[in-house]
This record gives structure tokens, C-alpha cells and sequence, in this order.
DNA sequence: AGTTTCTGCACCATCGATTGTGCAAGCGAA
DNA sequence: TTCGCTTGCACAATCGATGGTGCAGAAACT
């Protein structure tokens, strides 16, 4: 009734109220009273108590007794990116349909935050870590491994852990072969006319140049020792990347291997300003799926990583018992240009 | 040194070691230990210890005590959204200055889980709540108030706590004015050919329509009845909407007004497998900023709401002292077709 | 020397839930 | 009547950290 600024009720309250000891309360909230031998109406009692008081379980305190939290983290290189955000929306799905509270943190990339992040959650005792895309992915194992934490790598493999990562080779491979097969033959591409953009010292984009070199390679005959121009995961590294490319030639390449949508963002910002007709001739593969990518004023194939079959093998594992390190390839598809596909978004309902 | 699966060391476990008092060593980590006059030495010598066997604070324990967590929640929409996922971003980054622990969770738009994700959070005891784009957004300011926890209301007003939105209004005016003007004098835009699609019942969609409304008729001298085809906040609601229209009209409109690029989404898969000369000529408005979205093949003005003020505003309303519930506009951006504008990733940092 | 004032820390209750253990009452069988 | 088993629950320790309170010894002062 009062329900003021009233503290919230707690089982002690409720054994009061009910006769009970507070431990029979707690065994019925928690639905562990049959076990315990509680009488049916003993339980209904309670049961009935707690409703009207609006009782709602610590869970801190429960996580302190049990030194489990019920929370499942999943710590993202950023937010503001469809593919990571895809991600923390399956990810959410999966968490809460066992039941679990899903925590999504970002961690900017950085190898000390990646890790400070981990501690953090750590001291919440939270029950796993998916680990995504992380510069240091074994950094961030070496933690959870001390907590006895279950742990995941997503996105970017670690040594020590089991990792669940992108065919980057085949993807790589499949959108280097679909830019070149996109002209003719009788507008052949020269090897000097494609350019991969982006990338870093990271597994996964050693992957991708590295079938981005074999597949040029294989279907142009070669490939010019600069045709990688790193600019990590930045769009203004990137945007610079683009101006100095074309400063140097005085055009961009015809065809273009963009290593993520971050990079592609950079292609974006040197494109603003600049005169559309400047790029009606360009035809763009880009590593990463984004539906406004792919309706850009010229063909943008796209890559799309199976972000539901890399969240359900990753469950998986980390539900399985634990075995050698491993890495699993997932196969990521192939996007004509002009595609726009359902993403996790669509199973959610909506109201007419 | 054989930290293998180890438990963790607690203050009882550096207690035994430095001889002092668990509570001496509980003030020495916290930070409180000048206030309780506890010796240098002595805090160095317990610092050391923490530092050799890897001390970590058990947060539960501390949260429990404390009866406040040092975790501060974000309850959105969606995750898979750049203006979201933008807005995790943005707030992370206020959080983790503050030295607290951000936790971003999404509840689909549904009343139910809306409440429901807002108890959990209050189970763990997090310290406040930013609450973005809630559907009922006073069904969560009531629990959250028999909690005593502290909240405000982002993208969408609630009416019992402050609320921290765009001036929806305004920005539709400049989006609705804008789209008609980008269309000269001597092709001037007629009432039936401009629509708006999208929005739902909601207080953003009402003001954005209203202002569509006021400014077709005062700029275009009238606004037939079915200028306006609500379809909520969902990709295949909005491409049946544009399905429909085009079933009846056997054509699209030449300029839209669309209300969000969840709904542009929507666009998009009418768009797919239909021939772009369709679009050519389409001029659309579209009340949210995706910078691919920017550079479609036809010309899309956009509205980008002031993410960074909305939280900035929201902390200071969140942190200041309690007053009666308001609701504080912050003025959107009109952005410009073919814009790639920086995002709150630019302010990370990242390897050469 | 006796009294007051600091210093420096230990003690202990507490936050709310969980869980191993113990035990009284009830009941049937011998 | 007595033994033994089941039923139904209470007791109390525990998870790890916090913070109010109290107290001994040293220092300062009269």
C-alpha cells in the first residue's frame, strides 16, 4: 500500500511476516523448497507474501553467497558499428532466453582496457566473457584464467582460449574474386587497378591480405607490392590513407578491397565534397555487411560474418566442457550490391 | 607465484599476511585510510601485498555493504541501430570518466521487459539508470522509484522524471522544410507528393508528424489526409507500407519524408531487386543520421540528433538534486546530403 | 606526576541470501 | 509401548567488504 521510499523487502521481512525461518523463505523463492521438504502451503504462503510486498531478490547478495552473478558479459571492441552491434543484439537474445542478464561493454581496442574491463567484470563474478574482437585477446585469458573464469574469443582468435572467428581466407577470397569478376572480360581489371584499404596487425586482417594477394595473384597475374594500403580501424586513418593514395596518382583505383565498414566510413569522408561522377566508375568490396553500404551509388559487394552461427557455436563452447584451445572457422556470404537483409532486429515484434 | 585456480585473495587472506586488521586492510584498498588514520608504512606494506598476490575487490561484497554497485545502466531500444549504438558509445565514454562501470542492456521496445530489465539492474543495484526511448518509460519511473533509484528518461519523455530529448518538432520542420526546398521554384513540389513514412504512436513520432503537418500546409499551401503512413519502428512493417503505396499509386512518391532509418531500412528493401532508375529521382528526409545512409544514390537530408548534449544533460539532471519532473529539448542538426560527420569513435584512439 | 589529546588500529555488527545440518513431531510397524 | 522412518522446518555459518565505536599507548600540556 505505503510503498513509499520504503526499503525494499527482503527475506527476513517475509520470515517475519509468514512465521517462517528466513532460510524456508529463501528456499521457496528460489524454487529449491521441494528439495528442501517445504510444505505446499507453507510455500503458497510465502509465495503469496512476497507478491504483495513486491519482494525482488538481492542478486548481489545471492552472487556474494553464490559466487555466481547470473550476469553473462560480453565485452565489444565499440558500440556505434553495425556489425558489433548485431552482435550484442544476438548476443542478448541468446542471454536472456536461458535466463541470464547479458552486460555489454565496450573496451576502445585497447589492450590495458581490454583487460582493466575483464577485472571489472570479474569482481561482478559474472558467469562467462565473450570476448570480441579484442587487440589482446590472450592479455584478457590470463585474467579470466586466474578467476577461473569461462571465457570466449569471438571475432579475433586468442592461442589460449577457444576462439569462433570469420573464414577470413574465404571471405577475403570470395570478395576479391566477385570485384574482379564484376568487370567483364572485356573490361579486365589490371592488377595496378585494385587496392585493399584498411586493416592491421591483426589475425584477421592478415587473413584477408593475405587472400586478397593469392586471389589477385591467381586471377590477375599479379599484384603490385603496394597494393595494401594499412590504416587500421580508423575512418580519419583511413580518410587519409585515400588522400594521400590520390595525391600520389591523381585518382583513386577503380576497384576497391575495403577491409571493414569502419574503413569504408573513411572512403565516405573522402568521398563528401568531393563530385559523385568522381566515383560512378568505382566498384567497392567491403569486408563487413551494412544495408546503407550496400545501396551506395555504385556496386559495394559486401561480406556478411554469420554473427548468429558464431554466437550459437560460441554458447557452445563455453557451455561444453573444456577442452585444448581451438579455433572454429565460421562461413561468412557473400552480399551482391543492393541487398537489404533481416537482421536480428526482425525477430523482435513490433506493434502495428 | 603457483596462482593456479587459486581462489582470490580477499582482505581476510591480506589481513593474516600483513598482521593488520581486516578492516585496516579493507581502508587501506578503498582509499579511505587517511580519514581512519592508519599509518603510511602500514598501508604501503598492505598495498604491496595486495599488488604481489593480485588483489581485486570483490564488487558484490563491496555492493552489498554499500547498498550502490558503481554500476550505472543504459537501457535501450535496440543495440543494432547507430543512433543507439552511437548513444552507447557516447555514454560509455561518461561513464568510465566517472570511474564507474557502464552497463548497456536493450528491452525491444516492449513495455514487459522493459520493467522487468529495470528490476533486474535494481537487483544488482546499480546506481542510476539512463532510460532511452523507453515505450512506457512511467511503467519503468515506477519501479525504479519504489527502488529509490535514481533515473531520467532519454529519446522519449516520460512524465514523472526528467527527460532529455530532441526537439523533435523543430527538427521535423527543418527536415520537412528542407526536403521541399530542395526542390526549386520552377519544380515545385506538390502536396500529394510528399509523404511521410514511419512512426508509431509515440511522442517523438506525434511532434514529428505534427510539424510535417504545420510545415507542408504552410509551405506547400496543403496536406491531404493520407500524407502520413505510420509503421512503426520495423523494417517489413515500412516495406509493406511502401509496398502498399506502390500497389495503389503504381509509383512512389518523388520526396519522403521517412522517420527513422530503422524505417529507411524499410526503404531499403523495397529498394532491393528494383531497378535504381526508380530512385533516381527521389529526394528523401530522413529524421536520423547514418552517415551510409548519407550517400545514397539519391538525395537523402538527414537530421542527426545531438547525442553527446542529450547525455551530457542527462548526467547533469541524473547527478543534480531532485526537483519536479521536466522535460529539456536539445535542438538536432540538419545535415546535408553526402555528409560523413565524426562520431563519438573519433575520439579513440588507434595504433598507426 | 596527572590529565588531556592524539595516533593507530582492532572489534564487531551488518548488508541479504544460501545451504549443510540437526531435530522435533507424526506415523506406522513390531 | 517402543523403535525407526519420514516430514517439515529452524539454526547458524558463510560469502567479502564496510564503517561506527572503542581502546591502548604515546605525546603534549599543566
Amino acid at each position: 500500500m505505503d510503498q513509499r521510499v520504503k526499503k525494499k523487502a527482503t527475506i527476513y521481512d517475509l520470515s517475519g511476516l509468514s512465521g517462517s525461518s528466513p532460510s524456508t523463505v529463501s528456499a521457496v523463492l528460489n524454487g529449491t523448497w521441494r528439495k528442501r521438504r517445504i510444505k505446499e502451503s507453507t510455500a503458497q504462503t510465502i509465495l503469496g507474501l512476497a507478491e504483495l510486498h513486491q519482494y525482488t531478490t538481492n542478486l548481489q547478495a545471492r552472487g556474494l553467497r553464490r559466487s555466481r552473478s547470473g550476469l553473462v558479459g560480453l565485452m565489444l571492441p565499440v558500440h556505434d558499428n553495425r556489425y558489433f552491434s548485431s552482435m550484442a543484439q544476438t548476443f542478448e537474445g541468446h542471454v536472456r532466453s536461458r535466463g541470464q542478464c547479458p552486460v555489454v561493454v565496450s573496451a576502445s581496442r585497447d589492450p590495458e582496457e581490454e583487460r582493466r574491463t575483464a577485472e571489472t567484470l570479474i569482481s561482478y563474478s559474472i558467469d562467462q566473457l565473450f570476448i570480441v574482437g579484442a587487440t589482446d585477446p590472450d592479455g584478457v585469458h590470463e585474467v579470466c584464467e586466474l578467476a577461473g573464469l569461462r571465457h570466449i574469443n569471438i571475432d579475433l582468435p586468442g592461442a589460449k582460449a577457444h576462439s569462433v572467428i570469420s573464414d577470413n581466407y574465404q571471405g577475403a577470397r570470395m570478395l576479391t574474386e566477385a570485384i574482379i569478376r564484376h568487370f567483364g572480360n572485356d573490361d579486365r581489371l589490371r592488377p595496378d587497378e585494385l587496392f585493399l584499404f584498411g586493416g592491421r596487425n591483426d589475425h584477421a586482417s592478415r587473413e584477408r591480405i593475405a587472400a586478397f594477394h593469392a586471389t589477385k595473384k591467381a586471377l590477375l597475374g599479379a599484384d603490385p607490392d603496394d597494393g595494401v594500403q594499412s590504416s587500421g580501424y580508423s575512418p580519419d586513418i583511413t580518410l587519409r590513407a585515400f588522400e594521400a593514395f590520390y595525391q600520389r596518382r591523381g585518382k583513386l583505383p577503380r576497384a576497391l578491397f575495403i577491409n571493414s565498414s569502419i574503413n569504408m566510413e573513411g572512403l565516405l569522408r573522402f568521398m563528401a565534397g568531393r563530385p559523385a561522377e568522381m566515383f560512378s566508375e568505382l566498384v567497392v568490396g567491403c569486408y563487413d555487411y551494412d544495408p546503407f553500404g550496400s545501396f551506395l551509388p555504385f556496386p559495394v559487394i559486401m561480406v556478411r560474418q554469420n554473427v548468429e552461427a558464431m554466437i550459437t557455436k560460441a554458447f557452445e563452447l563455453i557451455d561444453g566442457p573444456p577442452t585444448a584451445p581451438q579455433t572454429f572457422l565460421i562461413a561468412p556470404e557473400l552480399i551482391q550490391p543492393r541487398s537489404a537483409l533481416k537482421g536480428p532486429l526482425d525477430t523482435l515484434k513490433d506493434i502495428e
